[in-house]
DNA sequence: CATTTATGTCAACGTCGCTGACATAAATCG
DNA sequence: CGATTTATGTCAGCGACGTTGACATAAATG
């Protein structure tokens, strides 16, 4: 429960003129390094078991939660360039794993879908991350997931955290 | 200050069991991928003004709080093997960044210190985290930072989280 | 003196970013 | 209708950064 032995001295109050401490600032740019590192560690195994990375994980991830979604729209979720994406975006389809239907209303559109494989699949890597964050935000508690989630909302520009929390927003799942 | 135009629902409370919904942990997930990185984009930017990556931020970062490191603390820090270190460590040196220094007490170490230079290179590589983070931190305050450190450290497993603890707690600077 | 340890280095490989250019099909605009 | 724009795909080439496996050297250690 307590994982606070070596205590950190993250937090500096004084209320209106809250400025964290030097310290804090390098804690915090710590954490980010390990606490992302331990987060993607478990499907970045299973993704090498087939020639994957960590990039057809993200693809498989958004394509899963917003079916249907264009080539394009995956494009700016991701922010990578259209060759970044095709590099993954090919292997997953000839995989089975990715299914491409022809918009109905626009018909130059390839919509994205998960096949069933493709769904198991992503179970699989999300999984372990899952596990984590389940036992993460039990051990913490309520309040420190909001704090956890309104820190790391804070980390992006203005028009990013708009993007991201549309995108969030708007999964077509659950 | 609010960002939650689009509430987010990410607590499920039922006090002892707690337990997150699926909404909740998709949610952290794609958290900690959009805010890993609004983190990293800045020092990337400038990294590759010379041809250097985020592996050479890493490695100055915790050169410039571990001073007088060894390449097998950094290696253990850093989670990655001795040619990929080598690849990130040797220009850093010959860019005159990173200085090695014969160990006294065992003359097979070489003590990693960053020079003047690599100082005020990290710094300058940091500055746009720090900014980052110290914006995040203020809005956020003092309670959702704890709770943002809280739930990255229980991202990691037992060992992990105390490798990181104790590099977090070691640094020799500030 | 033999072994282990700390480090460096060589070759080869794969993922995943990037740029720039070009091709096709479909939608859209004047 | 014809020209342009849009959505997508694809080719060639490059760089960063991780991997494995093998080998070399110098210094510490038993």
């Amino acid at each position: 429960m307590t994982t606070s032995e070596a205590p950190l001295t993250f937090v500096c109050r004084d209320e209106e003129q809250n400025t964290p401490s030097e310290r804090a600032l390098r804690e915090g740019a710590e954490l980010m390094f390990f606490g992302y590192r331990s987060f993607t560690q478990d499907p970045d195994k299973i993704l090498s078991e087939r020639d994957y990375g960590r990039a057809h994980h993200r693809a498989l991830h958004f394509i899963g939660t917003q079916p249907g979604l264009s080539v394009a729209g995956l494009l700016d979720i991701l922010d990578v360039t259209k060759q970044s994406l095709a590099r993954v975006l090919k292997p997953l389809i000839d995989d089975g794993l990715v299914e491409q239907r022809v918009g109905e209303n626009d018909r130059r559109q390839r919509l994205l879908f998960l096949t069933d494989d493709g769904v198991a699949f992503e179970e699989r890597l999300s999984a372990p991350q899952r596990a984590r964050l389940t036992r993460a935000f039990r051990e913490a508690g309520p309040d420190a997931v909001e704090g956890f989630r309104f820190v790391l909302e804070l980390m992006m520009d203005e028009e990013q955290r708009k993007q991201a929390l549309t995108v969030i927003a708007g999964a077509k799942l659950p």
